[in-house]
DNA sequence: GATGAATGAGAGTTCATTCAT
DNA sequence: GATGAATGAACTCTCATTCAT
């Protein structure tokens, strides 16, 4: 359970992240962007990390969300993709300063503990994406001349970059639309 | 144009920013680095910000001679993106600090005139991407049904978020011989 | 004229101190080692400076009790002297967190207030000290080729550091039964 | 070794201590004293337990040669323990605030190995100081009715107290001509 | 070419204390 | 009586950078 404070730090927290990288992210960024002084944050984190560290958490179970309602609904494997690229792209509009937190591996390097965290979430994805290509691989929905880890490298791959590029460009151009073509081609792509 | 403790600093930078992440990439350490005193930076580089731009100019013009070589021999389209790979990949392989510059665009986030410079060679190379795939879809070597801008995501998507599990691995596996079959599974991708 | 909460915040303080020292005592681990928030802390004490004067009267008061009584029994000067070491013993064996308060004049430094506070207490526990000793001189008990004044420090001096000790060693010996032997020695210096 | 401007932040910090006890020692403050920035001291120390920790290897060195001296030449024990006070007078007079080191173990609470260290010195000195009383007690010089373990706290003990005495009173009176008297008191207590 | 010493700015964090509830 | 939330001041320490030598 998160108080009302932590969630509008967190918010502030990616926003600063997106808009000046890891960098941009202190303390007094932080403090100046709700309107609060500095150790008034100590109240609701212990520390930077903390606040990290609920990112990541927030992150987590919203993508979870995402997977896991792909992978238990009666669509064919490659609808559970096309819909894996769309829930990403309202996710990213609707936030997108997400996009700095997951794509950024870099924000994270600082400590141990964050590392630890980042490639759990990282790897919880992976496997559950592979496991629909193998799904779709086995129904002969799925082209079975590529193996489904390199599929799955194709497809995020695919996924991060586009989303990057949007970030990159100020997110001047319209995710979801764009997006559209995209997930077309990997469907074209990955389609037996 | 570079003198040896040019080349030495920027080495030193590389293997910091690869090792701790931009946080890591201070004066301080990168003196200790290279094992003189921090001034002696400052004789070097006009400040770090120049360190920077200069890893950008290093990387730049070694991504250049791949992309060059390849443009202008005769081998397939199809060839030509398999060589892309192979070559980055003996890149990594022999400069693995070269990981996280070229692919943590985070790094150059903090200065306008890096994200400039960044930009520019993204997008120099996707040209070139782009160029290659179109001479493909031309020639009826690679499939058409896929815009070659989407394509050359696919591609590079593919080819970022591989050498990054890499770099997340520790480099722990062997980054050529693994690649193999990543660059099988995008020749079949693309072919037509 | 204290409340319950008082006495405990006053014997938490001086566990805080004996435990971590002066660093040790700040609001915030007085107050969790209660059970309390901080801002509670003020109900009981309108500011730090009056627990840590209350806890000088809390001692002074226990000193005078202890005092008091050897001065206005029957007992020799001698046998006085080793009834203020007894008792001293008892009383630090009982709350080994005095020890701090008493021997650490270094706690009482931050203020004005408090130095002229606890030079008082010191000072009456002094006056009391030699007029015992200038009684025992009187009547031949204690030897009078050493002045009253210096006689006083050996005894002080020994019991402080004695006590110190014991503190140092983590209260780890039984400090009434070695200190008997402290006793003797005390006696038989002093003794004509 | 020791640089210049080491010994001038290692005595900067005694006065400080002294003046103001340990709350005072900060390294605003310390820097201040001085005439430099707070970020010059870490040109210096490494951080503020280093500068403690010098200031201890400072006094240990100081105290052995003192200790060591007296082991070692043909005086009798008697005299020893006289020379032992005399050059202590003569250091805190010369040094007042080393008293506020020595005798303050309080300030060195903060830090398992600063408390180690102190430990460390008042051990080494405490043995010497009971090796020359058991020499005084073979030779006939000292009493041997009281253990040399509980002259030592007696000898030491007054000590420790005549100069905390001394600081309490502001260092307003002559420490070694008051101190004779007590040396004089303290050879009539110890001698046969 | 390099060093030792220093600096202004700012980092994260803790302190005693206040105030509305 | 107590709490949650906040604050100004101060803390230790690190940053990129400068300058005299």
């Amino acid at each position: 359970m998160q108080t009302e404070r932590q969630k509008e730090i967190i918010e502030a927290a990616l926003v600063l992240i997106n808009d000046k990288g890891i960098q941009g992210f202190t303390i007094k960024n932080l403090a100046n962007k709700i309107g609060i002084t500095e150790p008034a944050i100590y109240r609701h984190f212990t520390n930077k990390i903390q606040i990290l560290i609920s990112i990541l958490e927030y992150f987590k179970t919203s993508t979870k969300d995402i997977l896991k309602k792909e992978l238990n609904n009666n669509d064919t494997s490659i609808e559970k993709i096309g819909h894996l690229f769309t829930n990403h792209f309202i996710r990213f509009s609707t936030t997108p300063s997400l996009v700095s937190v997951i794509f950024s591996e870099e924000v994270f390097r600082s400590e141990p503990i964050l590392i630890e965290k980042i490639t759990e979430v990282i790897e919880r994805n992976d496997n559950i994406l592979i496991k629909i290509i193998c799904d779709g691989q086995a129904n002969g929905e799925i082209r079975n001349d590529i193996e489904a880890k390199y599929l799955s490298i194709v497809i995020m791959g695919s996924l991060r970059l586009f989303v990057k590029k949007w970030q990159f460009a100020g997110n001047s151009f319209n995710l979801r639309a764009e997006g559209e073509k995209l997930i077309e081609s990997i469907k074209l792509i990955i389609e037996k």
